[in-house]
DNA sequence: GAGTGCTTGTGAATTCATTCACAAAGTAGC
DNA sequence: GCTACTTTGTGAATGAATTCACAAGCACTC
């Protein structure tokens, strides 16, 4: 098989797949970072916390990119790794909801190195309305949908109160934005095109008060 | 069965399985909230996104909460999950980093609603510490270990530079607290007797861009 | 108190994910 | 070019999670 044609993922790939890919992607930029050239799936997986057959097959569904008796090369397999996971380009993004979460989002590095560009923050709060977040500028909510015509963001982040997520989630969609992040603790519901993804801390710190409770000494 | 008697967990719980279990409190918290006495599989599966065999496989696991041809009752389902969930008392958490995402968590209501109490943020920076995070006192992290000792927190929440991510688990893991809500986009290694729950924003970025240049159109 | 309708609880069947195990393909040394 | 050694890529085997499907239990009516 060739290892420059990437294959299209044949059948659904799943999340923990993609997970995982992204948890590769960390360590060999870190590598490359490190000037190493090569790197095996064992160490791969010793780095991630998986098995070694793991990564092969997670990486098999895209096409192989190794090389027997050697392991992979780290500057190609990142590439392939940034392209399967669309980090290839820029991604426009918009926040909505300029409150605390909101504020710590606008300022993280993290997004601006992998190619996520904010490109400006929503609120309804009159006094928030024309203010800054981090260099962002805060807009009022009415303008959203027209924005969205002019600007086509790719990404909208939803950073407003929970009581408020499924509606702001409704108009993101008719607006026609495909991909949401969304902070508000509740599970929403989208259109089957659209990807949701939440990041709900309430239900990780309950996975631990469990664990303390019932693995607990 | 005894729907009183919790039978104790006799096989490991899937970590899925206990994130349903949150999803489907919060639902069972807005019924209490309206009222309503009884809720059936069908309407906690259509709200969480999950099919009714689901819910009653989950439940199944820790006891016989429902009555046939009813449904289950509302406050006495959620207590139930509370209290599966290790709800039902207090927990003592440290945040540790008292930067922009330590500030949003420390200020985050939903922590104090689920009776989770911030005693104490640290950090090593001599500029924040003495002062204080939404009331909450910002203390010299060289004090950490002796005020573990002292206030014996349950929960430590990291919100450091990736680069101390791991450095700070350790000392987290050797002053003897056993759950950790980490941050920082790294992949910890913990002793076996801990439990870290990861949140990556940056995976789940990365999962949308997955998604949109994958199955987008 | 028998009949009807609804909903749970749970083995069995199925689907999905991970791990095993090994042939194939490469490197390196001589 | 042959041998010894390493590591990939992938079917087959195993293991885990979800869904199916239905007997059993309860409420309500007549
Ligand atoms: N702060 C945290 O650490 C934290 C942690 C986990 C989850 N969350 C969740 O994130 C969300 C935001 O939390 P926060 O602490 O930043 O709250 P916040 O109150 O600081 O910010 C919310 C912002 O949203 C704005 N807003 C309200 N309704 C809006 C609407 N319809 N359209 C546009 N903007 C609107 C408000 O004016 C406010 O500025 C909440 O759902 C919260 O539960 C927060
Ligand atoms: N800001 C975000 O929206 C965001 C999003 C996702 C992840 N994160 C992650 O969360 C972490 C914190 O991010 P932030 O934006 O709050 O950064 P920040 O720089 O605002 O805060 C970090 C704080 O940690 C303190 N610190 C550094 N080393 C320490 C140590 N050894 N012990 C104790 N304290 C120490 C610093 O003094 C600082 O106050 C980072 O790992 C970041 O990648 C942040």
């Amino acid at each position: 098989m060739n290892s420059q044609a990437l294959s299209p993922p044949v059948k659904r790939i799943a999340d923990s797949t993609v997970r995982r890919l992204s948890i590769y992607l960390r360590f060999l930029e870190e590598f490359e970072g490190r000037g190493l050239s090569t790197v095996s799936s064992e160490e791969l997986a010793r780095r991630g916390g998986t098995t070694s057959a793991q990564v092969r097959k997670d990486l098999s569904f895209f096409g192989s990119f190794g090389k027997r008796g050697l392991g992979y090369s780290v500057p190609e397999l990142s590439t392939s790794l940034r392209e399967i996971l669309g980090l290839g380009r820029g991604w426009r993004v918009v926040i909505i909801g300029a409150g605390k979460i909101g504020a710590a989002l606008a300022q993280y590095r993290g997004f601006r190195q992998r190619g996520f560009q904010i490109v400006a923050a929503y609120d309804s709060n009159a006094e928030k309305i024309g203010g800054t977040l981090e260099g962002i500028e805060i807009r009022d909510m009415h303008r959203f949908e027209a924005d969205v015509e002019k600007d086509h963001p790719e990404i909208a982040v939803l950073a407003v109160p929970m009581e408020h997520a499924q509606a702001v989630l409704d108009r993101v969609a008719r607006a026609g934005i495909k991909a949401v992040l969304n902070f508000a603790p509740v599970q929403l519901h989208a259109p089957a095109d659209m990807t949701v993804k939440t990041v709900n801390m309430a239900m990780e710190l309950e996975g631990l008060t469990f664990a303390l409770t019932n693995q607990g000494v």
